[in-house]
DNA sequence: CTGTTAGCGCCTTCAG
DNA sequence: CTGAAGGCGCTAACAG
């Protein structure tokens, strides 16, 4: 790509401590007084003089002092930033998810230390492990997609540091977590569609590290069985990438009695799904009906839509989370009870 | 919404240093050396015995050691984290950006603090000031929409805090930034459509606030203006909300020659306008053509889709600005010249 | 090759 | 009501 603009480099103009920050000890010299009375009144500490107090601020004021972050917390050993561990901030799931997140840090005067595991477990553990030698005081994660081992996380506990999961949760008795009941959604989601009349019903799963995964289609085979329509579900495990769904889609549209319905994994893989079937010559809601989980704001600008995507409450999770995690930083005085494990019901949405 | 799961609450298993990180004065007292030498040894510095080395590292894995980041980061000054303020992480445009920041930081040793403006110049400072008092060691910004002030971030750089901008970046002759060039872009999408036979064209444009809503708007007028279409150009600016997109749509499509063609600041503009037309009874790519910018993923899939899109290198936006930071922050020891403005070409993508 | 020491900025006991 | 002093963990002179 080319570069237009100006073509004549500039010499860097290097940014280097013009101003360099006032101290405490900066304010106390010139004001003739400690620097203990100096961070006492700037705490507005109640052994103070009014006096001294307003002196102590307007020298701030006017020095542009700015509490050294970094120092307090070296000195109180917090460092009032949390991690959040995301698979992908492309997904709309979890770009919702961190803005809920972020909004409670505020609250609470916290901010927020971001990585993305681009669902590969190796790069969770360094992410993980640059977290904690940033020593964040807690962490929020969704797991990649094929985490299948949490010592990494284990680990934080050990160290201190909270440890909250959300959506992609672990299989661990004393984690604490939020996430989505979906195996229910699933099952409505089937009554839904045999409602309308479909019979046989083709599912295009994720991987079976995931626990959606196998939540999904134990609710999607309960359902088909309690139908009786066993024989007619038929389901293919993808990685959730756009080869695989093509390849399911073809398997699935292959099969001695076709699905006149599908359900995807999310709505990225429906949206690939419905893509293929269209460049199959099918035409969606007429000769193929299509459903899946997330209830991503997207489908709702498709000339020919989903006939229904469960809602997982991406906001209400995280924020469950976060406000979890922020208990666990700092307990409130009075209620030291807490639910280790939050279980939201997922919605069916019709469209 | 119900909350399923165990009803009962468990008492909350406060994590609070089960193991207290290691430190270095305890691995020296361990070995019987001194604080300096353990510091050495883990830096591998050269004067230092290679037994002697051994024997550090060797108790340093022993007890789990790990350099506490809080302590350096006060000590040294810096803090090895860039703040990046963005307007909002929901939009594709820029969660592509934070991968390509985040991708730069991680290769530099850096990790990356997050906020987001919500397109409001209040909070953006808030942002910017949190960061301030965080130490970062410099700041990435895409600006929000009405922000029409800058001397927050200026404020910065007297701190010793390098910005660069990019995407949303400001008229200041001495910033730092990266950006694209829309105005040609612009152009060649109405060439594109006048070739294809439209001569009444309807343009959704942004706030005046932003610099690229005026980039576009020249763009436009330029070209229309030289195919001879002055008058058949229709402009309606918006807050970029979908409200104001139907408004807009309404005022389009009433007009006295109506435009065969739209073009919309950028895709979800585009989108919402689609779906209003479409509620009208207009057949998309039939009775009326659309044309947009940002060129995301999510446009592949329509039915009926966008005439062209013009692509502006998220990832490349933000790459470059997330390595122009670095070399603020690390000045490397040749080559201390950098162009201080950089302007990719935005490109015209016909779908 | 290794040890001693002085701080970085802030908070917090303990004494006035 | 205020001051003095110690120390958080680490680095980097300055001494041996």
């Amino acid at each position: 790509m080319a570069v237009c603009g100006d073509p004549r480099p500039f010499t860097v103009y290097i940014y280097r401590m013009m101003q360099k920050p006032a101290t405490i000890k900066e304010i106390a010299s010139r004001l003739g007084v400690s620097v203990s009375t100096v961070s006492r009144a700037l705490h507005d500490h109640p052994g103070i003089g009014l006096r001294t107090k307003q002196q102590v601020r307007e020298m701030a004021a006017a020095l542009n002092y700015e509490p050294n972050q970094a120092a307090i917390s070296f000195k109180r050993g917090r460092s009032f930033t949390i991690g959040v561990v995301l698979p992908n901030l492309r997904e709309d799931f979890f770009s919702i998810a961190i803005n809920a997140i972020e909004e409670e840090a505020i609250q609470n005067r916290y901010t927020v230390l971001i990585g993305q595991s681009h669902d590969d477990m190796t790069r969770e553990v360094q992410i993980v492990e640059t977290m904690r030698k940033h020593r964040v005081d807690g962490v929020i994660i969704s797991l990649a997609k094929d985490t299948d081992d949490h010592t990494h996380l284990q680990q934080l506990g050990e160290y201190g540091i909270p440890v909250v999961f959300f959506d992609r949760v672990p299989l661990l008795r004393d984690a604490f977590s939020v996430s989505c009941d979906l195996r229910h959604a699933s099952a409505q989601l089937v009554d839904l569609l045999v409602s309308r009349g479909h019979q046989s019903i083709g599912f295009i799963n994720g991987p079976v590290t995931m626990r959606a995964t196998s939540e999904r289609e134990a609710g999607f085979l309960e359902a088909m069985h309690r139908h009786g329509l066993k024989e007619r579900a038929l389901i293919q495990a993808t990685n959730l990438e756009a080869g695989q769904t093509r390849e399911a889609m073809a398997s699935l549209l292959a099969a001695r009695t076709p699905p006149t319905a599908i359900i995807a994994f999310n709505d990225y893989v429906a949206l690939e799904a419905m893509k293929y079937a269209r460049e199959q010559g099918y035409r969606i809601n007429k000769d193929i009906f299509f459903a899946s989980y997330a209830n991503l704001p997207i489908t709702g600008y498709l000339e020919e839509g989903l006939v229904a995507s469960v809602e997982q409450f991406p906001y209400e999770q995280a924020q469950r989370a976060a406000s979890m995690l922020m208990q666990l930083i700092q307990p409130p005085p009075g209620g030291e009870q807490l639910l280790r494990q939050q279980v939201l019901a997922a919605k069916v949405v019709m469209h």
